[in-house]
RNA sequence: GCGCCGGUGGUCUAGUGGUAGGACCUGAGCCUUCCAAGCUCAUGGCCCGGGUUCAAAUCCCGGCCGGCGCACCA
């Protein structure tokens, strides 16, 4: 991934990616996808599609990458994302001030506290650098934010920011989402977006940027009666790695299937299992090598505090194990977060099987006395009222046989409502359901990241004759291009057979590249590096002046990773081809 | 953000205080009946700004970008 590394110089030479706006000396952190790379991430982004949303039932939606500043209030990025820098005078090593705070006093989540309230935390406890050791007292605290912030509209009034993760702009829309979901759980709603985060300093070209693409489920289930079909998925193998290997002294990978490491408990929630296999499918399906993947369960100090258990997808890309996605049983956090921020709503209604009777105690003023009584706080005063009834029905009934008034507080002053003003009973209701907060279980993927690990892992370089071959194994459902299309040779009515032949496949809808520049062999290597999975070649055989009259109308296919080559008739070619694209049929049956 | 190292055509690189050469790639032509063949020609470059100097791509300073280490990665 570094410079120098033979896949970042192929990335760059033909088209997949590159470090954007280099004509202005570049920009840190922003890559732009060249016509390669474009295809191959539309190509992957189409595959997970098909995978995550439409195999599952589930529905895609498209949220803006502005939200104004309450969202991220209410999903805690605005506090969260923040982080308080303070600079060792003597070393010059930046640690998190709030870090420094918790592991050296008895205070407890610093990362909430005021910037001036932590600097003064340090001075008080003559706080040290934790590598030189040097007195951080006096020392300023920088902030940073890892969301870029923008206006919306003129002047400053109203900050927003570009989203750090594609899934607020799911939660936000949570009650209208179960209005067309029909308000029946469970029910999962995917995106793929854009995501911004404006990292300290980007590093390891794609892996680590300021603007990346992200592909999320967030499935929405009512914990105490949906389950997952877990049985289309047990058989599939994969990796563990779970906390205990990775504490032990010689932990190692289990390789074994979805449906043990559920069984045996090193996957506790059967949603979280669930996806892993769904997840590992679709990464073997995209090139990713599954002799350098694996499933880590993260280590309690890495746990967000709301997420009972959680799992990455990871993989191992230039000696180092990078995330691919993450796993995620999020509970009710999201919705209730917005519920407490929002004026909405953010429930499913569930119906219970039998309708129950309940008592409930009532009230219902009388407004006609409460308003000229209490005037302005009269409303208030009403809700007192019916809090309390819920809260503490014999304050009602001891009022009767008491002095016959019900004492209730607003804003700190008692009021006084007479019991007959009151409207208090004990009503029998029949009540049909309840409303829940739905629990949200994620899975989330970094599509840069697997589109950079599916170059590195596809990605070979053999010997021929002396040369370097360069070759992209890329899985033909996912290769920019499915087929390149040469003439032997540029003369004798054998380009323009091919171009007639191009027409006809890209009429197939089949993603097609026509060369006739230079040596066929050329041309072969010139597909082999961008990972085009088959080329068709048009020879004097085709024109039927070749040896064999009967080879008349067949062309030569062949493919990328053997080289080797098959005559198929070119009236049934883009049937072919498609087939071997969608993995229909293999080179071996033609 | 700190430290060390670096930045020459699309890619990989040589090089000097007197404004640059190669290889590959790419394009045109010739040749060529299946895996980067050959010949001819062509396009294309010293990261940006300032300083020193008669003269800076070269030396100095700053910036930008990259690699590595540290920190950060909710």
């Amino acid at each position: 991934m570094s410079e120098g590394n033979p896949v970042v110089e192929l990335a760059k030479r033909r088209g997949f990616f590159l470090q954007s706006a280099g004509a202005y000396g570049g920009v840190s952190g922003f890559y732009t996808f060249g016509p390669e790379g474009a295809a191959l991430k539309q190509n992957i982004e189409d595959t997970w599609r098909e995978r995550f949303t439409i195999q599952e039932g589930n529905m895609e939606v498209d949220a803006p990458t502005v939200m104004p500043e309450p969202v991220f209030e209410a999903s805690g990025h605005l506090d969260g994302f923040d982080d308080m820098l303070v600079e060792c005078p003597e070393c010059g090593d930046s640690h998190r001030a709030d870090h420094v705070v918790e592991d050296n006093t008895d205070i407890e989540d610093a990362e909430s506290m005021a910037i001036e309230r932590v600097e003064e935390i340090v001075a008080e406890y003559e706080l040290t650098c934790p590598t030189c050791g040097a007195g951080l007292a006096g020392q300023a605290i920088q902030q940073f934010n890892l969301m870029f912030e923008t206006n919306i509209g003129p002047g400053s009034s109203s900050p927003g920011y570009l989203r750090p993760e594609t899934a607020q702009g799911i939660f936000v829309e949570f009650p209208q989402l179960a209005e067309y979901a029909r308000n029946q759980l469970p029910f999962g709603v995917t995106q793929i977006g854009r995501a911004y985060r404006n990292e300290i300093s980007p590093r390891k070209s794609l892996l680590r940027v300021r603007e990346f693409t992200q592909a999320e489920l967030e499935l929405f289930i009512d914990p105490e009666e949906d389950e997952p079909d877990l049985e289309s998925v047990e058989d599939v193998t994969a990796p563990f790695y779970p906390v205990s290997e990775q504490e032990a002294e010689d932990g190692e990978l289990i390789e074994t299937t979805v449906g043990e490491v559920f069984e045996d408990g090193i996957v506790d929630d059967p949603w979280i299992a669930y996806y892993l296999g769904i997840a590992k499918r679709w990464y073997e399906s995209i090139g990713v090598d599954m002799d350098r993947f694996r499933f880590r369960q993260h280590l309690p100090g890495e746990l967000a505090h709301y997420a009972a258990d959680c799992w990455d997808a990871e993989a191992e890309v230039d000696g180092d194990w990078i995330e691919l996605a993450g796993f995620a049983y999020r509970g009710d956090y999201d919705l209730s977060k917005h519920a407490a921020h929002s004026d909405e709503e953010f429930t499913i209604f569930k119906q219970y099987d039998e309708p129950i009777t309940v008592e409930r105690p009532t009230v219902d003023p009388d407004m006609s006395y409460l308003g000229p009584e209490f005037g302005g706080d009269a409303a208030a005063v009403a809700d007192a009222l019916d809090s309390l009834a819920e809260r503490d029905p014999d304050a009602f009934r001891d009022a009767q046989a008491d002095d016959g008034v019900v004492r209730v507080e607003v804003e700190g002053q008692e009021y006084t409502v007479p019991i007959e003003k009151v409207g208090f009973e004990i009503e029998e209701v029949t009540e049909s359901g309840e409303h829940i907060t739905p629990h949200v279980v994620e899975p989330s993927l970094g599509i840069d990241r697997a589109l950079y690990t599916v170059l590195d892992h596809s990605y070979r370089e053999d010997e021929v004759d002396g040369e370097t071959r360069r070759v992209l194994e890329l899985p033909p459902e996912v290769a920019p291009r499915t087929v390149g299309v040469f003439p032997l040779m540029d003369r004798d009515g054998l380009a323009e057979r091919a171009r007639e032949i191009v027409d006809r496949l890209r009429d197939a809808g089949l993603a097609v590249t026509y060369d006739d520049s230079g040596a066929i062999g050329r041309r072969y290597r010139r597909q082999d590096e961008v990972g085009t999975p088959f080329c068709v070649t048009v020879d004097y055989e085709t024109l039927g002046e070749g040896d064999d009259p009967s080879l008349e109308g067949t062309v030569t296919v062949r493919e990328r990773d053997t080289t080797e080559q098959r005559r198929v008739a070119i009236s049934g070619l883009s049937e072919t081809l498609t087939a071997l694209r969608d993995g229909a049929i293999t080179f071996d049956d033609l």
